[in-house]
DNA sequence: GACTTAATGAAATCTATTTTCATTTGTAAC
DNA sequence: GTTACAAATGAAAATAGATTTCATTAAGTC
């Protein structure tokens, strides 16, 4: 599995493109570094990763937004969320020690973070075992959160 | 957790509507009836169950059978899977014991099914120690399967 | 530098899903 | 049983995230 990190450079995207028959382009190039720079935790939707271009003085189009995420979500580099706000997030797909996984409240879409390094072990066995090349390992939890609890 | 099977009575469910002010209508009846009919690994999209009402003469509109989804999911009858297909599938959401997870080709969206006990009593864990209440645990994982990695 | 083909941008389109609103129907009180 | 009230339904319209089309641009290769 490719294992990423803030420090994947250039040179790696471009033999990772290449490899496969595709360009390195100045929009893949931009869109992965804004993924880089973005703080742990945080996972942007195309719109937002869009919003974030545009404040760049990128000029960008959506189209390639979306045709870009679907691109580095195939080879691994982005994980692509489906949590609880009705379209997907994005965000650095990073190696399975430092991964993370999520705890939705069902009621107020409030979404937590936890690690268990034993979830993505399981998962990578299991894979393994039925002949899959993983990239990538998402253990999501839905509930209800204690405030949503409390209040009825 | 509220833990279903094949046996869920018409009872159980009128009472876990009316515990929260809903009502108990013959279109939920339905809907329910149908995915416990429905075989372990089949998970259904809303459209795909509306074709399924039409079929045994059920005039329940396709407004009714997305409310419905989304209502069965809250109240953790239901688990809503986001696996490749483009758009979100159902199916009864069993007791965590019998529960089972996804690997899923990101492409040709093959999709198979494994169980892993430990998983969701790590999740449940986590859950609780944060203080939720959980409704479905979900461990999805993405790769390519041994066809698609052997055709390049 | 020329050639081939992938990638891009802009606009149009798609389609799953949600919303609106008038009507119907559970549910609880009488 | 009847009444009253609020929730649920159906049908149609609307929404919005996502995809496609196609002419143009620009990587990668020889």
């Amino acid at each position: 599995m490719l294992t990423l990190n803030a420090m994947y450079s250039d040179d790696i995207l471009r033999q990772q493109l290449n490899e496969r028959g595709l360009r390195f382009t100045p929009q893949r190039v931009k869109i992965l570094k804004i993924f880089q720079a973005l703080p742990r935790g945080i996972h942007w939707s195309a719109e937002e990763l869009h919003e974030e271009l545009v404040e760049q003085q990128e000029r960008i189009s959506l189209s390639t937004v979306y045709r870009t995420l679907h691109m580095m979500t195939n080879m691994g580099i982005l994980r692509e969320l489906e949590l609880a706000e009705g379209h997907k997030h994005y965000e650095l797909n990073r190696s399975s020690v430092e991964q993370h996984h999520h705890l939705v409240c069902v009621h107020c879409n409030h979404t937590l973070e936890f690690a268990e390094a034993v979830v993505d072990k399981i998962g990578g066995k299991q894979a393994d075992s039925l002949g899959y090349h993983v990239l990538d390992c998402q253990l999501t939890l839905y509930g209800v959160c204690p405030d949503c609890r409390s209040q009825g």
